[in-house]
DNA sequence: AGCTATATGTCGCAG
DNA sequence: CTGCGACGTATAGCT
């Protein structure tokens, strides 16, 4: 191989013993063996590791998926976070979702490492036919994301100036419980009549419309048959179909950005 | 540092000429401009690269989000494809799309890592103040995921025996049009009566009943204004709003696991 | 643990 | 490209 004239093993945090370490235990074309007792080591320690390697896939849980063998990223959360990527998609092409436990061993003589959960019952794993870089990473992230132009956003800039909705709507509640779920903002126009206000963050379909028909309707139910009561999907824009079936349920559209 | 007796850079891809590596080039606590380096050669190659280290996130686009200073995983793939990973959740805390354009550069001393994409118009931004490890992955997987247990199937599985969603349907076509979208199946009951069936390969809520509630409504429009029309979820289960929903709308249900 | 709705959803497919 | 719906959706909030 051309690279043995440099360490094929890097990992020495036995050695260092920091608690605080920034430096990554990084193996290279390591043995399965010395894999192994790397990934179970970082599980211990919480690390965050990656593995890269041709591997296979297995999953089993709400359906069923095999993945044969391939070059591919595999990252391993200490939540039990297990991502398997290839070279496109954002998407992982196998998963495990959070929650989960980790494990790894030695299938014959092959790393296989995993990911299995409960509730519902999910297993992931994974087999590397060859591996080319196991990395252990030492990662506490309490920083928060702070972000701007969500739906609760376009709630808040609606409390604030109700007029964006229309002259003279004034919001009573948000959340308004009916029979088919939460009404986003529940208030009345400025005639007093009761209005029902979906907010959607970008441009709305017949999904959207089918929400706020839902609300509608069951609201008419709770409170009187013949309640007058206006329906306004709040949103950027509205597709063809949708404004069609606004119309066809006589429910109105407001545009506003997020 | 702990491990100073250790070479730093290990990349050295451009000694070994190889077009069918399987070696990564990985730098470990690599100076800014080193990795700039590393980066835009990976990027120029289509390699998956991967870089661990303390940066701050910025991204504009559909939303905007700042992200403070931390340990975190990045990921950039040959598509475009960003990721950053913190040391939870199987979501990314911040993301980009394939399809854009990787960059990097030096913004005074630090390496920022960067990708750009239209329509709509995004930008994410990883500036590192701290670089742990930044490797370089050659990645091709042609291998096909086989999944099971799809809705898909479950269709496949009704169009194969009807019976399955009750004694004597029949099956007319999948997809068929409507003014409020496709029908999954659509087909006539033993008496002749006109079915619309909405299949769901797990438990349904609200959104589903709204769903089958649309096709019908828009079919009894389509065809006749009084023609007799029934609808079905096929789902393995439903909730109790969902189910006291599909009452109120004459609707029915059909237990069918995926 | 289940229910409901949001998401920078992503993804694939059809028009 | 937009529209539309599925997804092993994930995730958060609430009961």
């Amino acid at each position: 191989m051309a690279i043995g004239f440099y360490p094929t093993t890097i990992y020495h945090r036995s050695v260092t013993q920091t608690n605080d370490r920034t430096d990554p235990a990084t193996l290279r074309t390591p043995t399965h063996g010395e894999a192994l007792a790397h990934v179970e080591t970082a599980i211990e320690r919480g690390d965050l590791v990656t593995l890269f390697g041709r591997c296979t896939v297995d999953y089993d849980g709400r359906a069923e998926s095999y993945l044969g063998p391939g070059d591919r990223l595999v990252v391993l959360k200490p939540d039990g976070t297990t991502l398997v990527h290839t070279e496109e998609g954002q998407k992982p092409v196998n998963w495990q979702p959070p929650g989960g436990t980790l494990d790894a061993e030695l299938v014959g003589d092959r790393l296989r490492v995993g990911s299995q959960r409960t509730s519902p019952s999910e297993s992931l794993e994974v087999e590397f036919e060859r591996l080319t870089q196991v990395s252990a990473f030492d990662v506490t992230d309490a920083t928060e994301l702070s972000l701007d132009g969500t739906e609760e956003d376009l709630r808040q800039r609606i409390l604030d100036d109700p007029d964006l909705v229309e002259a003279g709507f004034t919001p009573l509640a948000t959340e308004r419980q009916t029979a088919a779920g939460a009404i986003d903002i529940y208030g009345t126009d400025a005639e007093g009549t009761t209005m029902v206000v979906e907010l959607k963050r970008r441009r709305v379909g017949p999904d959207a419309v089918g929400q706020l028909r839902r609300y509608v309707d069951a609201l008419r139910r709770d409170l009187h048959a013949e309640a007058e009561i206006r329906g306004v999907l709040v949103a950027p824009s509205v597709t063809e179909r949708a404004r069609n079936m606004l119309a066809e349920s006589g429910l109105e559209f407001v545009s506003l950005e997020p």
